[in-house]
DNA sequence: ATCTAACTTGACTGATTGGTCAAGTTCTCC
DNA sequence: GGAGAACTTGACCAATCAGTCAAGTTAGAT
């Protein structure tokens, strides 16, 4: 959907996403009725169907705003910086502080990751931001200073590091940021390097039952 | 709900949890209506809510189900095996073995973990998966083949890289459980042996918009 | 053979859902 | 000050939901 807004339009759109975000975060989205939201705002429905064709709608216009604000924010931070590493680094301080400042989409995220609707849209921002931390992995491998490996794989094993330790220290534990970050860095480079020698590959095998 | 079952309300019970399973790990538990499982099964409703009182209580009896059925699955792959390290890496690849084969359970998980009704639970399971790993991470540090680190957090780092490997690169790009594995414990194994010295801790000072 | 507990049916209920719309109000621009 | 666009209202609708229940069927135990 898109309308000419004037100034008061913008604000009340804005009321909307807000309120929605909060909603979606703290019930999920299908248990978050139409009808809760713009009760809580104290409108009509009416106010609802002005600005967005439907639930869903609204709710990937949250994620796509969120995911573009992610993205900049990180590119941001790492601008100028020539060395790969400390770019691995800085990505994923900017993302650990990114997501303390805004909690709510952290959960959103993952109720997205799962619904077929909207799944694909997240899976798309995950493609993206492991490409760019691939980019780095890829020159860090040439410089010699990275074991080699897939990129995009070990830049997929970067992000599942980040997410878990930033729900579990950052959003349960209460942890601050910056020690989260420390933490998550220290086991992703850890891990970008390798281990010599698998313990005992293939030594296991059963099958499941 | 506990009732005396014939074979045949056996049979039923474990064909309604069997359906169950699939339609939630395909459409996820709300968009997943009663109506939709005794349909597909073709019998009336009252044979539901005969075996179970709620579609909570379903959900709740097949995580817990699964949940028993990977513990012991991962146990009995790390029995004896007095090595640390080795316990790890046989926990990890018992664990991706075990999900290759049950991936309506992995999509499940993920349901789970996000709902209010059921992240307890998940949690629950999660620490108790976290906590095994820790005791053999501790073993390691103590044997000086682990940097030092707080166990629980470098437990919870293993698990969010199986996550999200086992995601990606098993269940979306097919990859052979075993390779999966390899590529897991390469970078767990990296990751607990941690990096000297983080490249620019703190040399980010930026704040969340 | 019969009794009883296990099992099954499917119409029904009360509540809630996402979404519509005719009508009314407010704002902006000329 | 008036016209039209932007905005708001809330009753309404068809569909769907989780869960109930009285009535009927099946089958194992005695």
């Amino acid at each position: 959907m898109t309308r000419r807004l004037t100034t008061r339009g913008q604000q009340r759109r804005d009321q909307l996403i807000g309120f929605a975000t909060a909603r979606f975060a703290e019930n999920g989205f299908h248990p978050t009725s139409v009808t809760e939201i713009v009760n809580g705002l104290g409108v009509g429905k009416g106010v609802f169907y002005w600005y967005f064709d439907s639930k869903e709608e609204l709710f990937i216009e949250i994620l796509r705003g969120a995911q573009q604000d992610l993205r900049r924010f990180q590119e941001k931070a790492i601008a100028n910086e020539p060395d790969p590493l400390a770019r691995i680094e800085f990505g994923i301080r900017a993302s650990i502080t990114w997501l303390a400042g805004h909690p709510d989409f952290f959960t959103l995220l993952q109720f997205a990751a799962i619904d077929e609707k909207f799944s694909k849209l997240i899976r798309l921002g995950e493609e993206i931001a492991v490409n760019d931390v691939a980019r780095h992995i890829r020159e860090g491998i040439d410089q010699g200073r990275i074991d080699e490996g897939d990129p995009v794989v070990l830049g997929h094993a970067i992000l599942g590091v980040t997410n878990q330790l930033t729900r579990v220290l950052l959003f349960e534990k209460k942890y601050e940021p910056g020690s989260v970050a420390d933490t998550v860095i220290r086991f992703a480079l850890g891990g970008l390097r390798g281990f010599s020698g698998v313990i005992a590959a293939g030594a296991l095998s059963v099958t499941s039952t």
